[in-house]
DNA sequence: TTGAAAGCGCTAACAA
DNA sequence: TTGTTAGCGCTTTCAA
């Protein structure tokens, strides 16, 4: 607008404000010049006034805040940040928006910035087909952040040296990422704990579906829940076929075909019951076996992972887990950071074993 | 940073450059001005250089590039943000992030930004708890964004005025809204596809579960999908009976709710076909139905709006619009606007009935 | 408690 | 094709 503004006309070396004159409220460039004209004071007085500094006069404080209110006065955060150094945003990378744990936690990051008064950028690297590469490098390259939250993602050699370059707090939200704070939830004692449910029912002869999502999420994720879970069947005496682990994609319709594939075999070929790394996929696993004429629990016992509202409604059992709450502590972290507190040390989050309705001892 | 940096020590009065000399590549300040120096070529070279205006010569673009690299320069948005009035980033603000319509739509406006090279801004109003006030005052905006989209949002008086005082490029998706632009479906002509697909079908005794959205979602949807129902089934010549509306709150579990409602009466009371808003509450009206002992769509058809991934595998009868489509076409809308372009008119997207296996003729 | 003045890093007239 | 120069709107020393 500045240019804009310049070439509209004359020009008036400096003090060319706005379009129209300086004239009524609603006017666009009203800035803390216009308010310290209007006030008497000084530029610095109410910079100072309007970000409530102790040195102030809270008469004056008062003065300025009206008087900026009447002028309908907007604060610049370019200029701000220019001036600090600090943009007052975070970025958030995440490889898409539309599953269930990613909006889940970037809601939990969104609200934990807001309260903080820090504003939230997004950059979503737009699963496989999206050119992550640029987006990711876009994220920090402009210095429009203060600090980055990651959503399960993996980094490559190359983004893992601009991140160390850019110098910016980070931390990453499900699954260990190199050299980089983490919150979540420990994955390994997640499928340690529904294999012990399942194992206490009776259950010896049990299915995986897991698999990786294609869509960027950290290779951790499924790898520690899958071998957590092989472990965890092993100790318990009960070491897993090889033909049981199917890949669901972390998806509703990838676990119906990987249901499907689990289950339409020969009865006593078939598991008593069936592990899921997700909810979406457990779920789409009980419409398979529903499919098939199966009847959950009593032919096979399915669970998932997450906490899903559909696995509420459905009676699904679950380790639930609280990616919102995540996505805070998440937040606050790197705010807090971004704010010069020293990195502290986030403990492990939270996950508990939901039985309801899909689990049941084995028939067979 | 500066004043960290000041602070840090001498305090040099100006060319205070960075806190380690500026000696090696990676260091974070390296300005433009570095780059000068090291060029032999004037700062406002190197800015044209490096935004590759046609007025600067192919082998000192080159060279600049390669130095900036080199440099490990980071470009401030701030700085140039200031400079020419224009962020290169939009806003997005939406009362709800974990709902299918919202994610999708926010996957094609950030699809859309990032081939724009805009950055985006999320503002969400965090459901009916929110402070959905402070997030909308333009102070918040903070000229942190050349323009905005809004997604379904009702806004209040205040709201509306505040938006027009900021003079920002403004489009709604879903759900026209006072004196803004607006892309989405037709609601009421959705409404009519289902009802004429039923009415085809031989249905006369046909009920609705749609109701308001709590987290915020603009009213016009729900009542526009409501009354092209009513209108609809009015002039196919079965009004509708009264009691035959139900809430859904456009949730899942809300759908199951008002599916068991409107269908755990006396045969003879209860309709044929059930209409929902939105495919999530379609889903549980099915889910109702299979619990009550009915078979869909033997004993009732039912069809949602919307073209969930769920209803894909589920084989629901749907009206399938594309979020992802409306939110590239909003983004693209605003972007041009930002940039100087004239408002456009934008089409109204389109939306086609997708049978599938939950409508069948009545078999009553 | 306030004011004066010097930038923050970049862009854009204007001149060369 | 490039350089000079004057800001963009704010914050922050330093001095009063």
């Amino acid at each position: 607008m500045p240019a804009g503004r310049r070439s509209a006309g004359v020009s008036a070396p400096r003090t060319c404000r706005a379009g129209r004159g300086a004239d009524g409220p609603p006017g666009s460039s009203v800035g803390i010049q216009e308010i310290a004209t209007a006030t008497g004071l000084s530029k610095a007085t109410v910079s100072r006034a309007l970000r409530g500094l102790p040195t102030v006069a809270g008469a004056t404080i008062d003065e300025v805040r009206r008087v900026a209110d009447e002028l309908g006065y907007v604060p610049s955060s370019a200029a701000a940040g220019l001036a600090t150094g600090r943009q007052r945003a975070v970025g958030v990378v995440l490889p898409v928006i539309d599953r269930w744990f990613y909006a889940k936690a970037l809601g939990g990051v969104d609200a934990e910035l807001r309260a903080a008064g820090y504003d939230l950028v997004l950059y979503n690297l737009g699963g496989p087909g999206g050119d992550r590469h640029r987006a990711f490098r876009r994220a920090m390259l402009r210095q429009r952040v203060d600090a980055l939250v990651l959503l399960s993602l993996v980094l490559d050699e190359t983004e893992r040296r601009e991140l160390q370059v850019s110098e910016l707090p980070t931390i990453v939200i499900g699954g260990p990422a190199h050299d980089l704070r983490n919150v979540g939830v420990d994955d390994r004692a997640v499928a340690a704990l529904v294999v012990r449910h399942l194992t206490d029912l009776g259950h010896r002869h049990v299915a995986y579906v897991g698999g990786q999502d294609e869509a960027g999420m950290n290779v951790a994720v499924p790898y520690q829940r899958r071998d957590g879970f092989t472990e965890a069947m092993t100790r318990a005496g009960h070491p897993v076929r090889t033909g049981w682990y199917a890949d669901g994609r972390f998806s509703f319709a990838g676990g119906v075909a990987a249901g499907t594939a689990l289950l339409d075999v020969r009865p006593v070929e078939r598991p008593t019951a069936v592990v899921c790394a997700s909810d979406e996929m457990a779920l789409g696993v009980v419409v398979a076996a529903q499919r098939l004429g199966l009847v959950v629990p009593a032919d096979v016992s399915v669970t998932g992972v997450d906490g899903h509202e559909y696995g509420e409604v459905l009676g699904l059992t679950t380790v639930a887990q609280d990616p919102g709450a995540q996505g805070r502590v998440a937040a606050r972290a790197v705010v807090a950071e971004a704010q010069g507190a020293p990195p502290t040390v986030v403990p492990v989050s939270p996950a508990r074993l939901v039985v309801r309705r899909t689990t049941a001892p084995p028939t067979r």
